[in-house]
DNA sequence: ACTAAGTCGTACAGTGGTGTTCACGTTATA
DNA sequence: TATAACGTGAACACCACTGTACGACTTAGT
């Protein structure tokens, strides 16, 4: 699989290229996921021979490309301390993470046409399990609800931060607001029945 | 605009012939998005040639789907009773709707890809109104938040049924389980702040 | 039964993306 | 400085879809 892989190491300009185009699909496939080639290796400075010198297929760039854009979001989220109060945790997770989503919006969304359901479940693994790690632990604490599987509540989380991206994009909901509106919305759908919904205006 | 319209009326055949077209096309895209119009006429029996003399182009096509789709769900939807309790009235209109949202799906991403935002909002504008004087009333009657805008809980009420929607279609979530599912989050996220989360398993 | 409307298959032109080959210029690296 | 790797534009074959044109056949309406 990967890109045309020799025995002989690369040369630093041909390294320079593919991150250039890696870089480059990044942004073009972000605005537009039907981006062609042609586009991708103008926005790359890069020959469109170049582009197919290093990568076999359309497939293997937009691999290349989405596998960068979770690389960039789990450093984030190694900044995030998602220890103590659950609810205080997950506003951290929220806060770091909703306009990382944004940006790879329309990235997901080529990587959807383009790759396997399995590949794309593989390459979030890393970020789906800290939020899983963070469900489980709150719902162990008492702050979460358990009456529903974490694999809805995890899928809740991140449509909601989808969806307010959206909003963003069609104008009916402002980049200040977002953060506030999803911790209020998911700290809410994730109370346990009976128990108040927590105050969300006055947290730390 | 609409399709070829002349003075004179259209011959029975004719109007065969456009309603199978309309009906595959709601069926293929509903599959695939990405389905040619070759496809469509194959599925509609009927010759690629006679769908170009019905339909100048590959949007009137989708939106003619589309229009029709969003007919029918407002017939489906004319049938729930909206009135008294609202959150009774909020489950049964998920009970209703939830799957009527997993079949236009895909339809959905088609017309997205081929119609104007501007076009799209028009077709949902009569099933959005209903939901949204449900949840205004909801809110005068102190059964669901107000700190939130109308938008924004309209918007994640049917973020949910479609994200169960795609749920289902992963197999992580059966279809039994999906009504119970999108009604217990969302009853939830609707709570006014400080205020207990409903018990939805016991509910009419 | 006559006519206009409709349908059909085939064929054609145009478009836009994909992937490959070639010959030639450039650059890294040892 | 030699040389292999790399970059390049131009060209080519291929494919799928769109939209149009034509001639022949079938059907609906009066």
């Amino acid at each position: 699989m990967g890109s045309k892989n020799s025995t002989t190491a690369k040369r630093a300009d041909a390294l320079r290229s593919i991150d250039a185009i890696v870089q480059a699909a990044a942004e073009c496939l972000g605005k537009n996921p039907e981006a062609s080639l042609s586009e991708i290796a103008r926005a790359a400075g890069v020959g469109r021979v170049t582009l197919y010198a290093h990568f076999d297929s359309r497939a293997e760039v937009v691999d290349a490309a989405m596998s960068r854009a979770i690389d960039r979001g789990n450093e984030a989220l190694d900044a995030v301390d998602l220890t103590g109060d659950p609810l205080l945790a997950l506003t951290r997770y929220v806060e770091a993470v909703w306009h990382l989503v944004d940006q790879t919006r329309a990235l997901l969304a080529a990587a959807q046409r383009e790759l396997s359901a399995g590949r794309i479940r593989d390459l979030h693994a890393g970020p789906a399990a800290r939020v899983e790690t963070l469900v489980a632990r709150g719902r162990a604490e008492g702050a979460f609800r358990t009456d529903l599987s974490i694999a809805w509540m995890v899928n809740v989380l991140h449509t909601i931060m989808h969806s307010a991206a959206e909003e963003i994009r069609a104008g009916r909901l402002t980049p200040n607001h977002a953060a506030g509106h999803i911790t209020a919305t998911v700290l809410a759908a994730f109370t346990p029945p009976g128990k108040p919904v927590p105050e969300t205006s006055g947290r730390a």
